[in-house]
DNA sequence: TTACACAATGTTATAATATAACAAATTATT
DNA sequence: AATAATTTGTTATATTATAACATTGTGTAA
């Protein structure tokens, strides 16, 4: 059998879920969200999660624990990930900028350590709130 | 009375463990060899872990859910942190690079959104695991 | 100096996030 | 059909983190 380069049912029900949402969503709001669809158990969801963050078709908020929908067509796999958090309404934005990518990319520091994969999260008030 | 400015007691017994550690403590670990100095239950230790974290004393490693102290004296508070991270032995280290800090605090998009702290968490192999 | 305010601590319980272990079903290959 | 690998289902449990409230300590001011 070949490594799947599909989507299985549930992977494809949990994608579907939070490429709906607008927002980050957390795994049990998931789980939630999904169980009209069969998937009853947290595994269920988390299985899909870890493959479809695997292949960058969702991005996991590490700080927030919550994951997003992939917005950016070069993320093919989740190694160069960068977002923009707002510290008051929660909302997130997946950052698409090539300077920034490349700058982090070709980062390098005297540790001798190669750097294959990096997150930046950016935190601070989305226009909305920097308003209030 | 007075914001404290200094630390208390539990704050204190916490950071000389994180402090004596060459690697990211996680919380539990923490607890469970804090017991003996009398912080018994989860919450002492998150509290202090907060707030030690608030003045910059420690740092989060987000990806880990682990806490490692500050070894860079420009961090008198944690809103510009960056780090490596070895996949293989889990070795973190504080990346203190003021190119780089200075790039990402200047970062700007056209989201609108101006940035007050930013985490980055880059991943690879460190030298001895890269010659394995 | 004693009442007050408030910060820090202690304690129990519980919420939220995530994985281990194994059984059953499905799918592709021989 | 037999086989092997993958995916799914299921139960239980581990790990991470916070809520709620009682108690204690400490500086401030009448
Ligand atoms: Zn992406
Ligand atoms: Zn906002
Ligand atoms: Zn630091
Ligand atoms: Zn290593």
């Amino acid at each position: 059998m070949q490594k799947q380069n599909f989507l299985t049912k549930n992977q494809q029900i949990v994608l579907d879920l939070v490429e709906k949402s607008s927002q980050p969503l957390k795994a049990y709001s998931i789980l939630f969200n999904v169980q009209k669809k069969g998937l009853k158990a947290p595994l269920q969801v988390y299985r899909a999660l870890d493959k479809l963050v695997e292949i960058g078709k969702i991005h996991k908020i590490e700080s927030r624990n919550a994951f997003v929908a992939c917005k950016n067509s070069n993320c093919v796999v989740s190694n160069a990930t960068a977002f923009s958090i707002c510290e008051s309404c929660e909302k997130v934005t997946e950052i698409n900028n090539s300077k920034l990518s490349k700058y982090l990319s070709n980062f390098e520091d005297n540790s001798g350590m190669k750097y294959n994969k990096y997150n930046l999260e950016f935190f601070g008030l989305c226009k909305k709130c920097k308003n209030k």
